[in-house]
DNA sequence: TATTTTGTTCATTATTTCTTGAACTACTTA
DNA sequence: TAAGTAGTTCAAGAAATAATGAACAAAATA
C-alpha cells in the first residue's frame, strides 16, 4: 500500500523523487542522445545513460521511466543493453527491493565493453565470412584471379589488424 | 545509337560489360554489407564498394547499376557517400565521357577519410553541446551542483581525448 | 494463499531510414 | 538546334528499427 495515497488528498503529491528534470540534466541527456545516435544506437539509450550519468546516487527503475517520461518497455530494453556492455551497474540498496542503477563513468571501461559485446562478434562473423571467400578464391582458377587474391588476402589483414586493437 | 541493338535481334546480347557477378564477388561483397551496417551504413554503400574493391579496373557508373541491380538513385547517392569520405576515387579514361570509379583500397586513407568527414563533425557539434551545459552549470547554484560540474568536467576531457585519436 | 510490487516479454504501432524511379540539368554529338 | 548520354535530385513507397503498453512471471508481503 502507497503512503502517499492513503492520507492526503493529493494524488500525486509526495513522490519518493522529483519527476522534472533540470536544464542541466536536459542538456546533458541531449549530449547522450546525440552521442548515441552517433554509435547508431536508439535514442532510449542514449536518455537513459545520460539521466544515470548526471544522478548523484544510483536511480530506481521507476525513476527513470517517470523523469523520462518513456514506456517500462524501452526502460527495461535499454537497461539491458546498458548492463550488457557494462555502461552501467545495478547497486543493490537496503531497505528496497528494486534494483537501482548506476552510470560507469569511467571512460575505458566504457570503451572495453562496447569493444567487447558490440565490435568483437562483428569481427567474429567478418572473419568467418573471410573464410567463404578465402575458399572460393582458391578453388577458382580464373584470368584476374591473382588480383582478387591480393585484395582478399588485404582484407584478412584489415580484419587482424582490427582485431588486435 | 547502339549498335548492338541495330543489327542482331538479340535484344541483350554484346553488353560491354559482363552483367552478372562472380561468387567471388558476391561473397566479398556481401562482407562488406555487413561492414557497413556494423557502421551504421547502409547495404547499398556496401554494396557498392564491395564490387569496387573486387574490380581489376574501375568501373562506369553504368556497369555498378547494372551489376548491382540497383537503381541510378541509389547508385549515385552512395556514389557520392564514398567519394566525401574518400574510399572511391574516380578515374578518367581516354575516350570515354563516363566517370570511372575505382575503390581506395588503402586501410589507413578509409580510415583518415572516415574520421575526418563523419567523426569529427560529430564531435565538434558534441563540443558545442559541451559548452551549452557548462554555461548552464555554471549559472546553478543547487546543492549537488559540485557533483554535477564534476562530471561534466569529465565529459568535457572526454570529448578532447576523443578529438585527438 | 491472495495480493502487490518489480520488472520482462513481445506483438502492435510509430518513426526513421533506405531505395526507387521519374523528372531534370548539363553536356556531347549529329 | 535536336537528340542522345551521363548522372543528380527528390518525392513517394518500402523496409528496417525503435517505442509502446498490455499480458505475463517472479518474488515479497499481507
Amino acid at each position: 500500500m502507497k503512503n502517499r495515497s492513503s492520507i492526503t488528498a493529493l494524488p500525486e503529491s509526495k513522490p519518493t523523487h522529483n519527476d522534472s528534470l533540470t536544464a542541466v540534466e536536459v542538456e546533458v541527456i541531449n549530449f547522450f542522445v546525440h552521442a548515441a545516435q552517433g554509435f547508431g544506437l536508439p535514442k532510449s539509450i542514449g536518455e537513459i545513460y545520460g539521466l544515470l550519468f548526471c544522478a548523484p546516487e544510483p536511480l530506481a527503475f521507476d525513476a527513470i521511466v517517470s523523469k523520462l517520461k518513456i514506456s517500462k518497455g524501452s526502460a527495461s530494453q535499454g537497461l539491458r543493453f546498458l548492463r550488457n556492455v557494462n555502461a552501467v551497474k545495478t547497486q543493490y540498496m537496503a531497505g528496497d527491493r528494486r534494483d537501482h542503477y548506476e552510470a560507469e563513468i569511467v571512460l575505458s571501461n566504457l570503451a572495453s565493453g562496447f569493444l567487447r559485446e558490440k565490435i568483437k562478434p562483428h569481427l567474429e562473423s567478418g572473419e568467418a565470412r573471410l573464410a567463404v571467400v578465402r575458399e572460393l578464391v582458391q578453388k577458382d582458377k580464373g584470368k584476374e584471379n591473382h588480383i582478387i587474391k591480393q585484395r582478399v588476402n588485404r582484407l584478412i589483414g584489415w580484419n587482424r589488424k582490427a582485431k588486435k586493437i
